[in-house]
DNA sequence: GCCTTATATTTGGTCCGACCAATTTGGTCC
DNA sequence: GGACCAAATTGGTCGGACCAAATATAAGGC
């Protein structure tokens, strides 16, 4: 994210993580575009463009006489990412929150995929995860399968509300968590359990069975996420020190 | 929506209906900002903050040498609005699915609420709950009280994932079927079941009872919704011959 | 004819200076 | 203290200009 090395793009990143950084109190004036022009010696095109940004993620609200600051919790999805990478190692609780929100969405994704695909895509689904099971053990490995795995399950249930908000909630978390190096660790056993519940309810098309497989599977990984992080969290405070 | 007549809007409204209209290929070259700054008769600027717009939208990807078309299911949220206002009337499949996706994360959240949430805003929860049942009956008078309660709710259980991505479904959502005019109806004798269900929830604090009754309560409002629709087609039909 | 290379064109990114309309601000007057 | 009016501020838009990168085009070599 934020690769695109433009001015506006810059001056958009820095504004939104003082926002976000809760330097500006929520209702407060902004300050105006020439103010900012000078601030970041750039020409107010670019810090138009910038602004403008920042009201697509909800942060501010642009309006003739001056912007506004908004409430975070009143922002877009799309803030997530940088709010989750404000400091050197994730939020712990925002992790969690993450996770339980996936899990949720892609329990309700298995579900649907189960009830609405036909036969030969339920059969392909079942060949994808005996794909990944050949490659359990190996997480490097199993990655890209287990995302077109995701990916392809997404497509067969066919929710167009549900595959959005996944693509955001995979743009903002999981490049995040990749940056900041957390891997949480399943164990096999579970893993193979999950796999082959999985299967299971694509074979008999039991749509809740699949969903509560996935749904555990998500608890598990909260579980492993958040021994992941205080690990990290440990291991960044002794250094500091 | 798209309230703000300001000429950049105007520009990013007509561009975002014609992508989702799918007059672009994925993949496709849009036309220059320059081309476009001509056929709306428009400043570079304006159709640059436009554009700028669109591809917070993930709609299409600027980048030096032409901007590219992408595709609608890589999309942002924020398309569902717009995407859902298409027809004269909406797309009954994505409002199932809306209200489908908007279930599974309410009833995440009335469990979460009810896991997390003190003694006293149980309490409280409870109260608002007693304060809606005196109204039921009266749609109208129960909205406010209705959505005062959802949003508390969202406070006890303190998820801001779930509550950010409930901001931009109902800013998608809500707003259209109003416009609209579709309005389900709910039984009262199920209405009543899933007020006294909450309740008990709430004091009993079993999650998972408030959970299951949301998610009932959502998989009725489908029902209703799609009749609602239904209806609403062929009076729009008929209207038509 | 096909492929590579060099050139010209197009395109996005940025800047400047200017103007308008609406809002905000500050002062004045009652 | 409150209502009213004028000046300063602010966002919205315009036009022209320049640069660097990417694309399309023409020229050259095989």
């Amino acid at each position: 994210m934020s690769a695109n090395n433009t001015i506006s793009h810059e001056i958009a990143t820095t504004l939104r993580d003082e926002i976000l950084r809760q330097q500006y109190r929520s209702g407060e004036r902004f300050p105006s575009e020439r103010d900012l022009a000078g601030r970041f010696d750039a020409s107010r095109g670019a810090v138009r463009e910038a602004l403008s940004q920042l009201e697509q993620l909800g942060l501010i609200r642009i309006l003739p006489g001056g912007a506004r600051v908004q409430a975070v919790d009143a922002a877009s999805i799309a803030i997530l990412g940088p709010l989750m990478a404000q400091d050197d190692f994730p939020d712990a609780a925002l992790v969690d929150q993450f996770l339980q929100t996936f899990g949720a969405l892609i329990s309700l994704t298995a579900k649907n995929a189960v009830d609405n695909g036909n036969r030969e895509q339920l059969n392909q689904l079942e060949d994808m995860i005996v794909e990944i099971s050949k490659l359990a053990g190996d997480f490097e490995a199993m990655q890209p399968k287990w995302r077109e795995f995701l990916d392809y399950m997404a497509t067969v249930a066919d929710n167009l509300v549900v595959r959005l908000i996944c693509n955001d909630l995979k743009a903002q978390f999981v490049e995040q968590m990749m940056k900041l190096g957390v891997k949480p660790e399943i164990k096999k056993k579970s893993l193979t359990l999950l796999l082959n519940s999985l299967k299971l309810g694509f074979r008999s098309k039991d749509g809740e069975l699949a969903a509560c497989a996935m749904q555990n599977h998500f608890d598990e990984l909260r579980v492993a996420a958040a021994q992941a992080i205080s690990y990290k969290m440990a291991s960044f405070h002794k250094e500091a020190v």
